[in-house]
DNA sequence: TAATCAGATATTGTATACAAAACTTACGTG
DNA sequence: CACGTAAGTTTTGTATACAATATCTGATTA
């Protein structure tokens, strides 16, 4: 929109931003660097926009002063995650976990993530503890600060930082996976307020990594996962009923 | 950045409300449906195109007779699974996992598809079975055929439908990745021919599955990645890719 | 000969245009 | 009133246009 006429010669500054500094170890395809993917993501997984809300792509592309080119390449990108959910002709929704999800998100974790924590804490060295323990300070100071949804977002980035200290790019891309659905698995279903638990959970975690111990590392990493699980509010049925129409159909 | 400035999003309790209980069943978005995403991922995985050879938007539009718009998209999410690379102002590219990602993948698929075929072989019915043999019976067809890559993908296909009988979306999500990437892997580094190997341990896996036999399948499964995995070539020199070929079909 | 560089060509990145589908609203009909 | 129904509006899906970048070609020079 505001995006008119850019002449061969004058020199466009905006354009030297957008590309430059681009790595070129290319670990992740460019749209998960773009800021329209980054800024719908964190919005999303920081509870600041409602699981169900539609995105459209002219007010997005607005926001962020983009076409919707680019807009639909965050929203395809996003949706290949499952932050978002894409239904043909309807547009873009921030994505609805089902219970089913949800203990299928949760039963992985359990299945992964202990395993994670154990080679973490077989080769981690003392600065990754040291970002183990910034992690932990920023959620706290989250916690502190009443910003809930914030937190569950930094504890999902914990989570990750261990992953990417068991330096298996596989199971870290998993987990960040895993993570971003809990996040909005937490802002459908958590029903407990004490946080406070949480935060002693990662501590041992920490204490287990740090001291070399990858059995205890996972088993406090399997209690952690089934505590959080056991947070959550999963007895209903499907989070609002489906129309009659869809029961019906067919 | 901030989205606390634009309300609409928060505010507009009466989109989400009437948006929320949609549930379109659509598993997957709209661009793995596409015949260009097919197509191309079908090609690859199939080793009809070599690792590293690159994938011009022009040229596949033409051959799909779409425009480069929906190409995009397509490309974009085969790069989001690992089977083309991305690289900004250069292009598309099929994928080439490097040894360490070869092990990586091996890797979590050990971790991973034991527990998937333990929790198969509680919930198998007769007709799941009926499925595997199919599935079996082709991917032998694909051997005695001399048809090779085929095979190699039929194979994956195999071990993502055990995935689908153990009924856990998530988890076959994952098994569908790492097998595609598992073709790859194979396309680069494979140096046995003994598929019939292979068919044997299918074939076992399946009596363990049919016979309701959790650990035994579990195991089976274990010891056929193993298997699958030493049969790669991990030692030294880097994979090479060849020129471009037109073998896309419509 | 090998290396370098300028211009020409080709390809990607993004914006915009337009067609198709969904949504809204207003209106009639039972 | 409830319920469909048909304009008009909005939003998505796809194609195309154009700018930015990369790649190729061929001449020039050490």
């Amino acid at each position: 929109m505001q995006y008119s006429n850019h002449t061969r010669f004058q020199t466009d500054n905006t354009t030297m931003l957008k590309t430059s500094g681009k790595s070129r170890t290319a670990g992740q395809p460019p749209v998960q660097q773009s800021p329209v993917y980054l800024g719908i993501r964190s919005a999303i997984l920081g509870h600041s926009i409602t699981p169900g809300t539609k995105l459209p792509e002219d007010e997005l592309g607005d926001i962020y002063s983009v076409s919707r080119t680019v807009v639909r390449a965050a929203l395809q990108a996003l949706a290949l995650d499952h932050i978002v959910s894409l239904e043909p002709n309807r547009g873009a929704f921030v994505a609805k976990p089902t219970r089913l999800e949800a203990r299928e998100v949760f039963e992985a974790r359990s299945l992964l993530e202990p395993k994670v924590a154990a080679m973490a804490a077989e080769i981690a060295k003392p600065a990754d503890i040291a970002l183990l323990e910034r992690h932990m300070e920023e959620e706290h100071a989250a916690v502190a600060a009443g910003k809930d949804g914030e937190a569950v977002h930094l504890s999902g980035q914990f989570h990750v930082a261990i992953a990417e200290i068991a330096n298996h790019s596989i199971y870290t891309d998993f987990v960040r996976r895993l993570c971003s659905r809990s996040s909005l698995i937490v802002a459908l279903y958590w029903r407990r307020r004490d946080t406070i638990c949480e935060h002693h959970a990662h501590h041992e975690l920490v204490k287990a990594i740090a001291q070399h111990k990858p059995k205890d590392a996972a088993e406090l990493m399997v209690s952690h996962i089934v505590d959080l699980f056991s947070g959550l509010d999963l007895s209903e049925r499907e989070p609002v009923g489906k129309k009659l129409s869809d029961i019906l159909k067919v």
